[in-house]
DNA sequence: CCTACAAATGAACACCTGTTCATATGTACG
DNA sequence: CGTACATATGAACAGGTGTTCATTTGTAGG
């Protein structure tokens, strides 16, 4: 009651701070290196030492980027003796970077000069 | 023919190069000025002042970035006399900004420390 | 042709971010 | 308890990227 907020139905432009917390989310996703970490675990949980020895990369570096990931929800990590499996949060995970895939797979209109 | 290509149905896991292509998709949503760039027309096609003068930027600044969404096509331009309209350029770029946000809305299990 | 307006481009700067190396935490087991 | 393994953390460097300012291109009209 406080803030009329649930009346609008679709905030046609969304508030800047909302905009820049999305941007975070996306730019996690923007860098080769992690979003092939993502790709490693979107299926299944996955140890961390496996997902850097299938990526050829040091352990350090996938902890690295796996807890920036952890932070924003994009992965979920789960203890199994010394091991840590992670693995993709929910399926809007899944969703996007599905069709972020079938987006980059479509044929361009034309090339930019 | 020269290459089974078509032949695998999900690539389990992107070659690296398809990976570092998705992850520039993914970059280009990744900056917050950018991103209210493209969520300004998202709905319907905008002219460059417009966008420039509704989030209080430079029109340089907007074309700059413009021009980077576009070579992605992640918009598309359509001139109209001394105008120029940007608008998203397909319903995938709504969808992946629209699921992307519902994860944003989603409740996190635990804070990470 | 020349002025006015809208958009695009190029160069330069300041800042942020991914990576590495070294070290620490945590867990299992003898 | 002490060793070994898996993961996490911290600091520091290198490279990339957004922004600004100045200039150019393109379009319409008198």
């Amino acid at each position: 009651m406080t803030k009329i907020h649930a009346l609008r139905p679709r905030p046609r432009t969304l508030s800047d701070d909302h905009a820049a917390e999305l941007a975070d989310l996306f730019r996690l996703l923007g860098d080769a290196t992690r979003l092939r970490i993502v790709l490693a675990c979107l299926e299944a949980p996955v140890p961390v030492g496996e997902i850097a020895a299938r990526l050829g990369l040091s352990g350090s570096l996938v902890s690295h980027h796996l807890r920036l990931l952890r932070a924003a929800s994009i992965v979920r990590a789960e203890r199994q003796g010394k091991q840590v499996f992670y693995a993709a949060a929910d399926d809007h995970v899944r969703r996007i970077v599905a069709d972020m895939m079938e987006h980059m797979a479509e044929p361009k209109s034309e090339e930019d000069a």
